[in-house]
RNA sequence: GGCGAUGUGGCCGAGGGGUUAGGCAGCGGUCUGCAAAACCGCGCACCGCAGUUCGACUCUGCGCGUCGCCUCCA
């Protein structure tokens, strides 16, 4: 797996900065979000040469011409297929409709630059090493070809991007790579669409765009919002609410409930929870199809419910319960919401402890009041829960004020 | 304007021609000293109008709304 990171207008030392402090903010995010790592997080800068062997090629082979400024140009009319991947008719397309009719160089309005001669307006950010290129810098597209190629070989399985890169980008990505190897460049491209805010499009005017850091500031779990972004399939917009986000936290909570409940079952009953086949099974073809995680959700609480139910049976022992715990594990591997956070075994504090201590004596003297107090006590000061259950006190941490 | 996508119950959100998505919230109940957690029950949802069909929320057309692209950036 690798993630480019197109930096070429960066080689300003102060935009170059700039670039790498949302490099290490992205990086942040990632991990934050509990996003795994790529193997691979290639550089456009770290590519040109690869680039210059692409253009090399497409003007060698005649996908590629010079105009008259010295520019190289993609022509698409050597490109049959061009347009496939975004359902575009050349024929009717209007490239270029809205822009100024100031690129006469060009042969076809759609042609694309793969490499830009210098213009003084580029100031210190060009490229002069490769003379049969020209002074110049390298076009919009050209950049995700070469890494790709480079990393990944002429053909690989998947692309993502967002539904907003169909077209041109991911067109002429296609376009520039296939006329260099003669292969098939990927097999399936994902698309992912863009997230909503309340119903309308994120936007600083509307006074609905935040970050992911202002959320974790306002106290959001991260968690929460990673099962927020799970509970939409990718290819579907995200109509993000905090009432959504809320529903979310609840959501999550009930997974964490379930999981401490069958840590405490330490009975020696032999018996599986049936629901544990059925739920890897459900879980294992919605992730198949087209990575549907809402119904790969859908098969956890198949399994949080039915389980619940056998442990209210008394049907479960330590044998059945680790097993449902395994394919929770199993299937967070994917979720990746930190599942295994949820134990039973925290410590308390001396001070909480105390609390609890007194709270059991109260109750046990059915002094209802005090053990009341000291309850809520420990849920507004410290966040503790307290549950009375049939094998006795258990508590929680972490509980929403 | 053109192209593509989309419109599901209070909220988020799957789905597919006829049989329960799921979650959250709400209401009623079981359990509990009370709670919490859990369980049980309750919602007759599919933008509008036509059409195809024995039957459509699911297919087709039109209309309306929303999003994306068609320009920069990538």
């Amino acid at each position: 797996m690798a993630t480019g990171i197109p930096e070429l207008e960066d080689k300003l030392p102060e935009v170059l900065e700039l670039t790498e402090r949302y490099i290490k903010a992205f990086f942040e995010d990632l991990d934050t979000l509990n996003v795994e790592r790529a193997e691979h997080y290639p550089r456009a800068t770290e590519s040109v040469d690869k680039m210059a062997e692409i253009i090399r090629k497409l003007l060698a082979d005649q996908v590629a011409y010079r105009s008259e400024d010295g520019s190289i140009y993609y022509n698409i009319a050597r490109f049959p297929s061009y347009g496939k991947l975004a359902h575009i008719e050349v024929g009717e397309l209007k490239c270029g409709a809205r822009v100024s009719q100031d690129e006469y160089e060009k042969e076809s309005a759609c042609d694309f630059a793969l490499w830009k001669a210098y213009d003084a307006e580029d100031g210190e950010v060009y490229w002069d090493q490769y003379p049969d290129l020209g002074k110049g810098r390298p076009g919009w597209h050209i950049e995700c070809s070469a890494m790709a190629i480079m990393l990944l070989g002429e053909h690989f399985d998947m692309h993502t991007g967002g539904v907003d890169n169909i077209f041109p980008h991911h067109q002429n990505e296609i376009a520039q790579s296939e006329a260099f190897t003669g292969k098939t460049f990927v097999n399936y491209w994902l698309h992912s669409a863009h997230l909503q805010v309340e119903a309308c499009k994120m936007s600083k005017s509307a006074g609905n765009f935040f970050t992911l850091r202002d959320l974790t500031e306002q106290g959001h779990d991260p968690m929460a919002i990673r099962y927020l972004l799970l509970s939409a399939h990718y290819k579907s917009s995200l109509n993000f609410t905090f009432n959504a986000l809320e529903a979310a936290r609840s959501s999550l909570d009930s997974i964490a409930n379930f999981i401490r409940r069958l840590k405490d079952q330490q009975g020696a009953q032999r018996k599986e929870i049936a629901a544990v086949g059925e739920a890897r099974e459900r879980f294992e073809k919605a992730l198949a199809d087209d990575l549907n995680t809402p119904e790969a959700l859908a098969a956890v609480f198949h399994l949080v419910r039915e389980g619940n139910q056998a442990i209210d049976k008394g049907d479960v022992g330590s044998l059945g319960a680790g097993l449902a715990l395994d394919l929770l594990r199993k299937m967070d591997t994917v979720l990746g919401l930190h599942l295994d956070r949820y134990a039973q075994d925290d410590e308390l504090t001396a001070e909480q402890q105390k609390l609890v201590d007194e709270r059991q004596a109260a109750r046990k003297a059915r002094d209802f009041a005090l053990a009341d107090a000291r309850r809520n006590e420990l849920l507004e000061v410290h966040g503790i829960v307290l549950e009375d259950t049939p094998q006795g006190l258990r508590w929680k941490k972490g509980a929403r004020i």
